[in-house]
DNA sequence: CGTCTTTTTGACCATTTTCAATCAGTGTGG
DNA sequence: CCACACTGATTGAAAATGGTCAAAAAGACG
């Protein structure tokens, strides 16, 4: 297993945390990115396909995403492996391993990544100096748990064909919101080994239904990768909402 | 639909919350418990087989079960619904609703249930004034997020034998730990019907899948109830490490 | 150009769903 | 007390969905 090292010294600070451009994400108020700047301890610089964290271990340290693409999963052990949702700027990551201090899951990078590093044994700081960024991290887990919850109907009481649907409805959605689509493309490395393990289904049935996706022209599948022809239909065969448009926080 | 109303005048005090007395949560301070007593708007009633809350709907209120059990879902369209979690005493309910104001997912009672209802608005003064408190929610937060986890891996990857093991377990370790167990037997009201929507099967392969167990020996059915029979080899059927045992915050 | 990963396909098998009844337990009103 | 209506549990048979195995094709990459 590939594991993250290579910590960076170089840190941006978080008055021009390049986030802040995007209209997508509430804006720090001056004090907040002076005490964030603080707070942040490192940057993190990690290549594609490497491990941020691993289930069961203990990690001091909770970060975010400042840049690139990465999943979240869990592995029964026998080596089922199943994701649970994937990353982008701006996502926390390891907020979990808070309670027990073990994480209950593993993080692996898709795309090359930049992390914030923060300190975990500082956080009662934040909750005591900054209510509104206690609040922002809060506001973060409740959406994962919507996200989740979404994640479960989905695997739960969706077909195959609806199942993935849905998971690139969302996937667009959320690259889409922080500008990682060009056109109908998502840029985003996905192969359909990962969409499998997403879906709860095998790679051979995930390969069908996603050529039955394109059959029916709502999608084009592309060497690791996936474009968008009729995003309405996708919603529609998924019977999916979509994801709130409104912005929201990040760290 | 059976809606809750009935919102009783008497209001049992949080410093002196039956709650406490477990030692499976961690008490309030004084000070705490004086600012919750504040926070506490009142009680709520309600019976068994009622809606507490609706997807698509909009709460001002968040609320913590005092008493009693009850369960989460989301439903699509069509009809076909999803439970995403059982609620026992301790658990809040609604905190996701704080993002964009709209439930999405509609909560619904096993048995009587007391809830202490609490105003959403005032979120941010408990944020402000108590950041333990806030902590604590954050926490809880994580917390049900962990909790979902297991469930999409249990429902992605997991056969029908082995997700009908984690959910007894899952159920009776729960229920263990705020006392509403006895002996072997879950005191709880749960139908097959629940369980398949929980396991994202049908009610008839459910039925079957629980035969099964039963015929292993693992558990034994009983009108609307479940008797754990053998809770290491369920475990062990599930792979699943069971939940951690250290004390948890409440509300 | 050769090696590796990813995608694709076919044939067959297993699991799970659906449909249709039946059975058991509970509560109701006559 | 009994007929009746309900809900929940159970069963069988047929059909659909999805999984497994094996292999080939197509890209990706050094």
């Amino acid at each position: 297993m590939n594991i993250a090292q290579n910590v960076k010294i170089c840190k941006v600070t978080c008055e021009k945390c390049p986030l802040q451009e995007a209209a997508f994400f509430r804006a720090f108020t001056p004090e907040e990115a002076r005490f964030m700047t603080s707070f942040k301890a490192g940057e993190l610089n990690v290549e594609p396909g490497a491990t941020i964290l691993v289930e069961q271990s203990h990690s001091a340290h909770l970060y975010s995403v400042l840049q690139g693409t990465a999943f979240r999963y869990k592995t029964l052990e026998d080596g089922r492996r199943q994701i649970m949702n994937f990353l982008f700027p701006g996502d926390l990551i390891g907020l979990q391993g808070s309670l027990t201090g073990e994480m209950q899951h593993s993080v692996e990078t898709l795309s090359p990544v930049i992390l914030c590093v923060f300190e975990r044994n500082r956080l009662a700081e934040l909750y005591r100096e900054f209510p509104s960024l206690a609040y922002d991290i809060t506001w973060m887990a409740a959406r994962e748990e919507q996200i989740l919850d979404e994640s479960i109907l989905n695997v739960g009481r969706r077909s195959a064909l609806e199942r993935a649907a849905y998971l690139i409805a969302y996937l667009y959605a959320r690259a889409r919101a922080v500008g990682l689509v060009a056109g109908p493309r998502l840029k985003m490395p996905v192969t359909q080994s990962l969409m499998a393990d997403t879906l709860g289904l095998s790679v051979v049935h995930t390969n069908r239904t996603l050529k039955r996706l394109s059959g029916l022209k709502l999608i084009r599948w592309r060497e690791r990768g996936c474009e968008i022809l009729d995003e309405k239909r996708l919603l529609q065969l998924a019977q999916w909402d979509g994801l709130s448009e409104q912005p929201r926080p990040y760290l």
